[in-house]
DNA sequence: TAGCGTTGTAAGCGCGTGCTTACACCAGGG
DNA sequence: CCCTGGTGTAAGCACGCGCTTACAACGCTA
């Protein structure tokens, strides 16, 4: 059914026009944008990109699907568009001893909130398998968390530890999000938040193979910020 | 390009007709059943389910694409098929305590050695998008895999750790094959299955929340079964 | 040899896809 | 009024897809 079919045509001689951000306006060019790409991602987060169908974004968004080529050119650079909205905000915004478990508190959030959550992850899992656009955006993304996570770490494979640890996220977010398996799917993110957090506190440090000299336990004391009692 | 192009008309007046797995007879079902298989599950990890084409996997097999759908039904059922094959044998034929990390060396060797390889985890993680064959089958394959790891762990939730271990499984995988992010997809087995097996150790056993009374720190005592030095 | 079931093949059907085109509507300015 | 440019729309094009059909080639038995 249409969600927002009805909220369109408002006149607007109550307000200022000069409102540039302001709600949907008649004829809306960037209203219809933004309404076409949160369609879009819900689209290609729930049936994956090849599956996802211009005409389903069209009718989900409530516009004809032309002003989608005319917006965006093609649906690969949509899946392109909708990708790379969000992304980096979370690395920017939190500082990097804290940046894994934002990270995994966003990826078990994900799943449960559908109505509003722009489920990102969901697009990404989806569509990995073809579109060759998604593995892209997600080594580009990925790298960028794994250098800001390998930064933690003084060992000299410190990114290699920092990539095992997003992979456990991608994979906890597969299990979840696409299959589903129980009791994963279902379990709080606290419980899974914790078992996670413990099995990797050595790995992004340097409890592993304290070659180079350094005392093996000291990050023992150096507890990182935990919210549990 | 044709790959078993020629190899398929020889005379079999030199051997046994008898021989019911032997190389290509001229009009041999057996043998064009297991062409397509092979083909449909390189054609699939290399593409994805959705991606992929009958006409390819009829091309990459040497075949007429109608015999797909004589032989298997549908594309779909082609996919079930090929995800069939050889899941459970590593489960049946491994002692539980070794299966995680065979099952880790087994996604570790997986992307390396094209030829000949299966490359059945490709196949699972391209088409897990769509095609809902496949996240289906990963649900059932990783219940069980779960089941077994789960008793290791006397604790209550050890299907839930078992089933993170699996999640991590196949993030890596992910990473791996799909995304090739560097240096993890260049990364040594050894290495890798180092870091994962040390950060899992206290995960499958019962380290975490150890209410019951078992010694919590008995871990460092009670060492994996480690083939490194 | 003819008959028959199995295996392989060429051709194409129906359909849904991404994408395009031609055109209607609505504003502001002369 | 017409013109211009931005926005929305209906219709359809070309193509590749999964799948089907009619039929030829072959191996076997009699």
């Amino acid at each position: 059914m249409d969600t927002s079919g009805e909220t369109r045509r408002q006149d607007r001689s109550d307000g200022s026009p000069a409102s540039e951000e302001a709600a949907h306006r008649p004829r809306d060019a960037r209203g219809t944008r933004t309404r076409i790409l949160h369609a879009a991602g819900a689209v290609f987060a729930e049936r994956g990109y090849e599956a996802a169908t211009v005409r389903d974004i069209a009718g989900r968004a409530g516009v004809n699907q032309a002003l989608i080529f005319r917006y965006f050119g093609s649906k690969k650079a949509l899946l392109t568009e909708v990708m790379a909205q969000g992304g980096k905000e979370q690395l920017l915004h939190t500082p990097p001893d804290r940046l894994f478990e934002t990270a995994l508190r966003g990826v078990l959030a994900e799943d449960g909130g559908e109505p509003g959550s722009d489920r990102l992850l969901a697009v990404y899992l989806r569509s990995i398998g073809s579109a060759d656009a998604a593995p892209e955006t997600v080594r580009a993304l990925g790298e960028e968390y794994a250098a800001a996570l390998a930064a933690l770490s003084s060992a000299d494979d410190g990114t290699l530890r920092a990539q095992l640890a997003m992979a456990w996220l991608l994979g906890i977010g597969l299990m979840r999000v696409v299959v589903g398996q129980e009791p994963l799917a279902s379990a709080e993110p606290e419980e899974i938040c914790r078992h996670v957090l413990t099995a990797l506190d050595g790995l992004l440090r340097d409890e592993v193979l304290p070659r180079d000299g350094r005392a093996p336990a000291g990050r023992a004391a150096k507890r990182r910020p935990d919210e549990r009692p």
